[in-house]
DNA sequence: CAATCCGAGTAATCGGTGCTTACATTCACA
DNA sequence: TGTGAATGTAAGCACCGATTACTCGGATTG
């Protein structure tokens, strides 16, 4: 935010430094102890409170019991700390696709496609700031991110193939992969966003709703593009 | 942008004072003439230039040659000026939309349909920045928007009884009606957004190959939905 | 034509923001 | 036990949105 549209979130939960696990406790130390870290954590949860653009490193400071000043001996701009959160829900975000790999099937390309975009859509309705912090390239440098970008690719690949097992398996109805690709990336990237950018209420879904819904929509997809007799 | 991140867009196209056509030429006046207008136009150039949340009053102010207040005579607040821009542009898009269905088929809803899939991309890839603006809910407070969600609305219930005509001509696969709906505009929205915030490029989706992209992963959906023999 | 009303501009100011610099304090290692 | 590096504070810059008191001048009147 800017200025006034957020009056006063201040001075609820500030001054309550940590230390060292492995130090003896005195309530007040000059130095944090793990500033980098309780600076991450305050930046999602602004993230969660009004977006990823209403994070402020003042704000961020005020919540971990610091000075305005202190954040920038760890991020180098604001920037760098938003990216630092993007690379933490990054790490969330590829756990929760991989584990939904293991438990993919194995002898049903076509079923594993359905098992990404299943994991990729709950994520998304479960960790929308999160999925928000790393879907927007406007709220930080990608480029800069290497890890990031590298995961996302990554995960492309990963789709790619799947997709071409499932071709090649003679699951698919269309030859074009990358346009089957690209469509169901933008149905669930659509579904995410529309999640995220308040259009569902309008639509008649429900919160608890949306995610039975997602899982109906994907399926309509993969029927949509599934070979049948 | 917060501060200096953009350092000095400033200074350049500034202090040209317009006026009402219907009197006679002096170029400094104390009244500005049309301030209003040229409010939002700057505005609509900073969305181009940096996305929504780069919109600020002072430099609107300063393109249009006023001063730092002046923009609050005509609007109350930022988000203010922020919404009367998305008017602004759910006009055009709304314009759009009715100028294709005017030119689609009238015995093939389905066709109808895919008429109105197509102008809805076709708009946004063109007006990337006005749709950026009318399709979050964080930019401006909808519910303030009258007309906003009026025009939603009504675009909402017309695909929804384009779909309803083509079921009942027999033209669609699947019985429930606003799984279809929900998923072509999952589509539709994803990929304009995934347009907006820069994932194409990392798709290898150039720019200009981007609106034939759109359409192909159109039919590729319509197809999916549509009864087959 | 002159007086005046009031819409629409200016100038000054306030608090909030990202960010930088100079200084202070403490930790960890020699 | 010193001492340098790491990490905090304090102060201040330029910019932002927004408010207030003022001032200008176009249009309406008598």
């Amino acid at each position: 935010m800017r200025h006034s549209a957020k009056p006063s979130v201040a001075k609820s939960s500030a001054a309550k430094p940590r230390r060292r696990a492995s130090r003896a406790a005195t309530p007040k130390r000059y130095h944090h102890g793990d500033l980098r870290r309780v600076l991450i954590e305050a930046a999602l949860q602004l993230v969660g409170e009004g977006g990823a653009e209403a994070v402020s490193v003042r704000e961020a400071a005020r919540r971990a019991g610091v000075s305005p000043g202190a954040p920038f001996r760890h991020f180098p701009s604001r920037d760098a700390l938003i990216q630092a959160v993007a690379e933490e829900a990054q790490r969330g975000f590829r756990a929760e696709i991989e584990a939904a790999l293991r438990g993919a099937p194995v002898g049903d390309p076509l079923g594993r496609f359905r098992c990404l975009g299943l994991a990729y859509l709950r994520w998304a309705m479960r960790n929308p700031t999160h999925f928000e912090i790393i879907s927007s390239r406007r709220l930080f440098d990608h480029d800069r991110a290497a890890a990031i970008s590298k995961d996302n690719a990554e995960l492309i690949a990963l789709t790619e193939q799947t997709l071409a097992e499932a071709s090649a398996a003679g699951q698919l109805r269309s030859a074009d992969l990358k346009q089957v690709q690209i469509a169901g990336r933008a149905l669930v990237y659509g579904f995410a966003r529309m999640n995220i950018d308040g259009h569902f209420p309008r639509w008649g879904v429900a919160g608890p709703e949306a995610e039975r819904t997602a899982e109906a929509v994907l399926d309509l997809f993969i029927e949509g593009i599934a070979k049948r007799p």
